[in-house]
DNA sequence: TCTTTGGATGAAGGAATCTTCAGTTTCGGA
DNA sequence: TCCGAAACTGAAGATTCCTTCATCCAAAGA
């Protein structure tokens, strides 16, 4: 199997002429190539190398290792969902919790889908790569801004924001997992976001103080 | 990484005197240990048939590669994930909706949390031996037995069942990986839980027709 | 007891990659 | 124009494991 456990250190070096920054986004974004084309089990540092146009030492030059190549790829990714979900957060402060929970799950599909294909291999690949601890990273910090989201909602909440994030972001990622692994995504999403929405409001309104009537 | 894509057989020979069924439960078992012992990554053959107690051609003599004897790990714990959660399903035939999801919900983290370590340490192993596929066999088999129950239900529901037990095994599926992948699942799953049935409940609540006063 | 067939053994072959590093090329400032 | 630093190169070393197969052991029937 994969590699052994390592460090997992960082770039080895840090680009400094412009040309070396170019380079680096060549290789993660071959890395991404190869990984789609070839599957992560023919994915070799010589195979991404190549596709990047640059020879396997270039790619020492700046990952340590294969591991970290991944784990870079893989960072950049979450971090990119992140970002998205962040700025929809941003602009629904002080709105209605339903407001922001469907801007939310807009966002966030809207992220994960914008391409599938990178996303399921990337989940692949994330076993392999201690993705689970890269992930707790990215999303730890997405969920406390949705806690602190959530609490500055119009209604009165009658549970810990933090955990009312929780639920809602680990439904999301159950729901669109099933999304992801369907037979044709395209089609399945409609449907289940559709589902998905019904599912967090009705589960919000029990988080609401003096609603039920 | 891992093994090339390969036909992925069955057991290479069929059991036939008393001795050898012991052998392989000895060699599945082994598997998990070493599974959980020393980790997918130095999860070599020849380290579980030692600790199975027998030689590593004994091994090659029930699975004809590393990939299949993975597989056929994964299969095992599955089905006893389905079996467990189809027992509690014939016992709410006829009953309310909100029985049903109850006993499912229970049954489904019950199972799972029996040991979270091998269904972890499973997890991790699942992208590395199409274990999507072996995962859609076996739960979409369940589904089909989910929704054929939620059919039975008392009550009249608006949406197709098979929709209903989609959302809800999602659900189910994400809520159940947060618990698993938190630091101390035994912590985390009471509260969790919780909320899940909440949840459940709620989203069930509106696929029952003529409730909404 | 003898024979046949199932079962077990484990050293060694072989295939595949990751990573290194000594040496070359390119860039940018003096 | 010239030079030191930054980048780049890619063949070869080193490791790691999977898998085979010739051979031996054990059980059950004659």
């Amino acid at each position: 199997m994969p590699f052994a456990a390592q460090p997992a250190l960082h770039p080895r070096k840090t680009p400094i002429q412009a040309r070396s920054t170019v380079t680096v986004d060549a290789i993660l974004e071959a890395t991404i190539q190869v990984l789609l084309t070839l599957g992560k089990e023919r994915l070799t540092t010589t195979a991404v190398a190549h596709r990047a146009g640059v020879s396997v030492g270039t790619l020492y030059q700046y990952f340590p290792n294969k591991r970290a190549l991944l784990q870079a790829c893989l960072k950049r990714h979450m971090n990119e969902i992140g970002e998205s979900v962040l700025r929809a957060c941003e602009q629904h402060r002080n709105a209605s919790l339903f407001d922001m929970a469907d801007s939310l799950i807009y966002a966030y599909l809207a992220a994960k889908m914008r391409d599938v294909k990178t996303s399921a291999a990337l989940y692949a690949v994330a076993s392999d790569i201690e993705g689970h601890a890269i992930a707790q990273t990215t999303s730890s910090r997405s969920l406390h801004v949705i806690a602190s989201l959530f609490a500055t909602a119009r209604e009165r909440l009658t549970k810990d924001p933090e955990l009312i994030a929780s639920v809602v972001v680990s439904t999301l990622n159950g729901i669109s997992r099933r999304i992801l692994e369907s037979k044709s995504p395209e089609r399945t999403i409609g449907p289940l976001r559709e589902e998905l929405l019904v599912l967090v409001h009705a589960y919000l309104q029990t988080c609401i103080a003096g609603v039920n009537a």
